[in-house]
DNA sequence: TAGATTGTTAATCGATTAACAATC
DNA sequence: TAGATTGTTAATCGATTAACAATC
C-alpha cells in the first residue's frame, strides 16, 4: 500500500467501487477493464486507474481487474472487515431510523449500545438493543470498549454529548447535528451528514432551471 | 445575479452559510466581515468572498456584510421560500424518519402525501399525514401538482418507483437509494444521500491512523 | 482623513483527463 | 504474435488562496 495521502475525493470514490464491484460479482462476472468500471461508475477509464492505483498495482495489462480479488482489496482498504464498537446517542426518529435500518456489520461497525434522555422510551428495544439511560453513559463506556459515537440528538445537547463521549476517549463520530464537533476538537475524527444542508441543495438545483 | 454557471462547491457551502448567517442574527451580530466568516466557517476571508461574489456585491467596502442582508439573499438564492411540493415514497424506517424529522418548510418544501405498499400501516399517520396506498400515486400525482419525491425504499423497488413517477412528470428527486437515477434518467435533478457509503467513508478514516 | 474591508485579478494548488510506453 | 489494457507521466481543467487597488 502507498504511503502517500490518498486524497477525499478517491476515498469518497471507495464505497461506489464496492457496491458496483459487488453487483458484478453477483452476476457472475469474473473480470473487468478500467473502461467497463468508468461507464458504470459514469467517469472516466482514467479516473478509475488513476484512483485504484494509490493502493497499488491490482490490474493485469490486456487483461483488467479481476473482480472479486478488486473487491477484497477495497473491502481491505476501508477496512469493512473492522467491528468498530459503536454507541447511538439519541433514540429519536433519525437515531431510530439509524439503528435499526443500517446493516452495520457490514460497513465495519457493532451498535453496542443506545442511549437517550427521555424516560418514555428507556428500556424498550430496537433490533434487540435495549435503549438506556444517558446517565449510565460513563458507566457503559468503562466497562465496554468504544471506538465511535453515532450523534443523533437536537444540536444544542451536542456539546455537552460530546464533551463526555470525548473524556471517555471516543475520538471517532458519525454526526447528524449541526455542531461542528471538529472546531472544538481539532484531533477528532468526523464524518457529518447535515440532511437538510442536503435539502436546501436540491432547492437551488430545482430553482436553478428558472 | 450572475450569468456565470456557479459551481457546485460554492452551491454545497451555501446551505453552512445560511446556517451560520442565522447564528448570528439570532446573536443580534448586525454586520460581518468576510474573515470573522471565515473564521466561523473555518476556511479562509478570500473563499468567502469569491463564494458570495458569485451572486452579487453583497458587501460594503470598509464595513462587512449586512448579515440580515446577507441571509435573505442567501435565501433567495436557494430558493428556500419555496414550497416544492413533495411526496415520499416509502414510509419505513428511513422515510419514517425524514417526514417527521425534517422542517420542510424552512427547507423550500412542503410534504403533500406519502406513499407505501405495506398494507399494515397504510392509514396511520405521520405528522397528521396519512400513508396512502401506493396503487394510489398516479391518481394522486394527476389531482395535486408535485414537484419533488422523496425515494426512502428498497434499491430494487426504485426503478419501478422512478419508471411510474417520471411518467408522471416529476423529474426531481431526493434519493436514499442506491439505485442510479441519473444514469436511466439523464434530464433529472437529483440529490442522493447514500448513508453507507459514508459509514464507509468514516470507517476508512477510523482505520487511517493505523 | 485613516483604517478597514471589499471586489477582483493573478498565482497556486489539487484533481481530472489524456496520452502512451510497458506488458500480459 | 497481435490486441487489449494497464500503470504512469504529462496536460488540462477547476477550485482555492493570495494580493492589491478601489472605496466606503
Amino acid at each position: 500500500m502507498n504511503k502517500e495521502k490518498i486524497s477525499k475525493s478517491v476515498i469518497r470514490r471507495l464505497p461506489r467501487y464496492y457496491r458496483f464491484l459487488s453487483e458484478l460479482e453477483e452476476q457472475n462476472v469474473e473480470r473487468v477493464s478500467s473502461g467497463r468500471l468508468a461507464q458504470i461508475m459514469r467517469t472516466t477509464a482514467s479516473q478509475v486507474r488513476q484512483d485504484l492505483n494509490c493502493f497499488g498495482g491490482f490490474g493485469h495489462q490486456g487483461y483488467g481487474y479481476s473482480v472479486s480479488t478488486l473487491k477484497s482489496e477495497i473491502i481491505k482498504i476501508l477496512g469493512l472487515n473492522n467491528r468498530y464498537k459503536a454507541v447511538l446517542i439519541g433514540a429519536g426518529h433519525i437515531g431510530t431510523a439509524i439503528a435499526a435500518h443500517m446493516k452495520f456489520n457490514k460497513l465495519g461497525f457493532e451498535l453496542t449500545g443506545i442511549f437517550d434522555n427521555n424516560e418514555e422510551i428507556l428500556g424498550s428495544k430496537i433490533n434487540e438493543l435495549e435503549i438506556s439511560d444517558i446517565k449510565n453513559l460513563e458507566q457503559f463506556c468503562n466497562e465496554n470498549k468504544v471506538d465511535v459515537a453515532f450523534l443523533c440528538i437536537p444540536k444544542n445537547a451536542a456539546p455537552e454529548a460530546v464533551k463526555r463521549l470525548y473524556q471517555l476517549g471516543i475520538k471517532s463520530y458519525w454526526n447528524f447535528t449541526h455542531y461542528d464537533i471538529q472546531g472544538d476538537y481539532p484531533d477528532v475524527v468526523v464524518e457529518n451528514v447535515h440532511l437538510s444542508d442536503m435539502m436546501m441543495t436540491l432547492c437551488y438545483s430545482m430553482n436553478e432551471g428558472l
